[in-house]
DNA sequence: GTTGAGCGTT
């Protein structure tokens, strides 16, 4: 991880402050550290001038392509409250002191997940701590009076509002989750949800949380009703979360896998323009965020390169995920058989690894380094590649054509998911014939769980009629060389279906995370809107969000 | 007594 330097002021001491894996830094760690801050700002060795740090949307950027955020020492930038150089006149009436006001203004703050039993004196009572209180309330049910799990605060000082915003909360003994109201918020930076696919119906929730409890405190268990093959385990350290992602795990004898729970794709087309690359690769020149470093640090070639600045994702297709696809095109690597990738579905319980590539072979991870907490492991023997692993090498899904992805057009997937009045329609191709998780002759949570990193699981599997026909997914499958060697993998993901067949190349799914989605590592969705338009068949879509 | 994604009777 890399760290960056900061004082409040030119000559303070400095506070290391973690940059995120795309290499900015958060302007919520910024201020978790100094409140109040807006900024940063350094002294330039040659100019000898100071010159601001480029900040967008939370975001600090550092100075340089090549060297991140280099050895300079930071200095904090605060917003200039009426401190005017000059009283004049305009006063309080002038667009400045507005923007500052705008800016410094509590709000009230949602705050979501909280236990039925919180009541306003419990919040009230909890956020004290950050500060004074000005209001306090938990949302009820007029009649029952009963608490509908969240409520709203508001703080007396900008200052608390910000460190309530950067820091998560166990109230009365439940993860809540903070946010401006109906913002994108800035959530989780770093993921702590993971998506475990290949679930069978008898793995419950308790199951999941008692089982991956062991590596790391679970925070939430969620499994879709209903029932998809998959479900998703935040944990309260991100690091946990990361750490597990690419592996798969035996749960009630059946083979699970976990990766990321990719956020729901980008379904507007308005961040096509957007420069920075905030997903889990190796954006900005920097290596990619693998916690503690357990994690291939070593491979030469696999930093410097590819500055967030989607050159790569500049297909601006129709399709902002096949956009996507391509997202690693720039090294050059060779072309590599289809299948060679490192993330195989198909199983190989009891951590019968294969490492069957040549991409980064690096193996050991032996000894999590969890940094002494409860929940380091050994001999967790990862031949295969993290999702986030940028593939350099021999991949198989780089520098293949457009074919790459399916084209979700062609499948009768459309980015808006099915509506209820369509669903299982999209006859009019010779392709499109839907997509039906049950009917494919493979695992439906293997197909789950390649969606889930093409970021489409939540979108597109939704309301699915059950007598439809199946077999785009596959049709593509075929077309593009992928042997689909999950064939048989045991249909349903039944109990007992620790499939070993994997042993041909794999031809598998695609799992690249690094290429998923660039504007939103953390961030929810930008169309995430609480505006939709209410219930039905359009909930499912917006539950359907992985993150 | 049950629930667990959501956006507030202003």
């Amino acid at each position: 991880m890399d760290f960056v330097q900061v004082s409040e002021e030119e000559g303070d001491e400095p506070i290391e402050l973690p940059a995120e894996e795309d290499g900015t830094l958060l302007l919520s760690t910024l201020q978790a550290q100094f409140p109040g801050s807006c900024g940063l700002k350094y002294r330039n060795m040659d100019t000898k001038a100071v010159r601001g740090v480029r900040s967008n949307e939370g975001r600090l950027f550092p100075p340089s392509v090549d060297s991140g955020w280099g050895e300079y020492i930071y200095f904090c930038v605060f917003p200039k409250e009426n401190k005017r150089k000059s009283d004049d006149n305009l006063e309080n009436s002038t667009a400045k002191t507005k923007r500052i006001e705008t800016r410094l203004r509590c709000t009230d703050l949602i705050v979501l997940g909280l236990p039925w039993k919180t009541t306003e004196d419990s919040l009230r009572e909890y956020f004290e701590s950050y500060g004074e209180v000005l209001m306090a309330q938990i949302k009820k049910d007029v009649k029952s009076g009963q608490s509908k799990g969240f409520g709203f605060v508001r703080f007396g000082s900008y200052d608390a509002q910000m460190r309530v915003l950067s820091n998560r909360h166990l109230i009365d003994g439940r993860w809540c989750e903070v946010k401006v109201p109906n913002s994108k918020g800035v959530g989780h930076q770093v993921p702590c949800k993971v998506f475990v696919g290949r679930c069978t119906e008898d793995i419950n929730s308790d199951d999941l949380r008692e089982y991956f409890s062991k590596f790391g405190e679970v925070t939430d268990v969620f499994i879709p009703r209903p029932f998809r093959a998959f479900s998703f385990v935040t944990f309260f350290d991100p690091d946990v979360a990361q750490s597990l992602c690419g592996e798969d795990h035996i749960i009630k004898g059946v083979s699970v896998h976990v990766s990321n729970a990719a956020p729901k794709a980008e379904q507007s087309r308005s961040h096509q323009g957007q420069n920075y690359n905030y997903s889990s690769g190796n954006s900005y020149g920097m290596h990619s965020y693998h916690p503690q470093g357990n994690h291939m640090t070593s491979h030469p070639g696999r930093s410097g390169h590819h500055r967030g600045n989607n050159q790569h994702n500049a297909h601006g297709g129709e399709n902002p995920n096949i956009a996507n696809s391509h997202s690693h095109s720039h090294s050059n690597n060779a072309s590599g058989g289809y299948g060679m990738g490192g993330h195989n579905y198909g199983g190989n319980a009891g951590g019968g690894y294969h490492n069957n590539s040549s991409n980064h072979a690096s193996g050991g991870h032996i000894n999590r380094q969890d940094g002494g907490a409860p929940y380091n492991r050994q001999g967790n023997f990862h031949g295969m590649n993290q999702p986030h692993n940028g593939n350099v090498g021999s991949g198989g899904w780089m520098n293949r054509g457009p074919l790459d992805m399916p084209n979700l057009q062609a499948l009768g997937i459309n980015s808006q998911g099915s509506s209820s009045s369509n669903q299982g329609q999209n006859m009019n191709n010779p392709l499109g014939v839907g997509l039906n998780l049950n009917s494919l002759p493979i695992n439906p949570a293997l197909v789950a769980a390649a969606l889930n990193q093409w970021s489409l699981v939540g979108n597109q599997l939704q309301n699915q009629n059950q007598d439809q026909q199946g077999g785009n997914f596959l049709s593509w499958m075929a077309q593009n060389g992928g042997h689909n060697a999950n064939n048989n993998v045991n249909y349903g993901g039944r109990k007992g279906s620790n499939n070993p067949n994997n042993s041909g190349p794999g031809g598998m799914i695609k799992v690249d995370n690094s290429s998923c989605n660039d504007q939103q590592n953390g961030c929810a969705p930008g169309n995430a809107g609480w505006s939709n338009q209410s219930s039905g068949s359009q909930n499912s879509v917006e539950k359907s969000n992985f993150l």
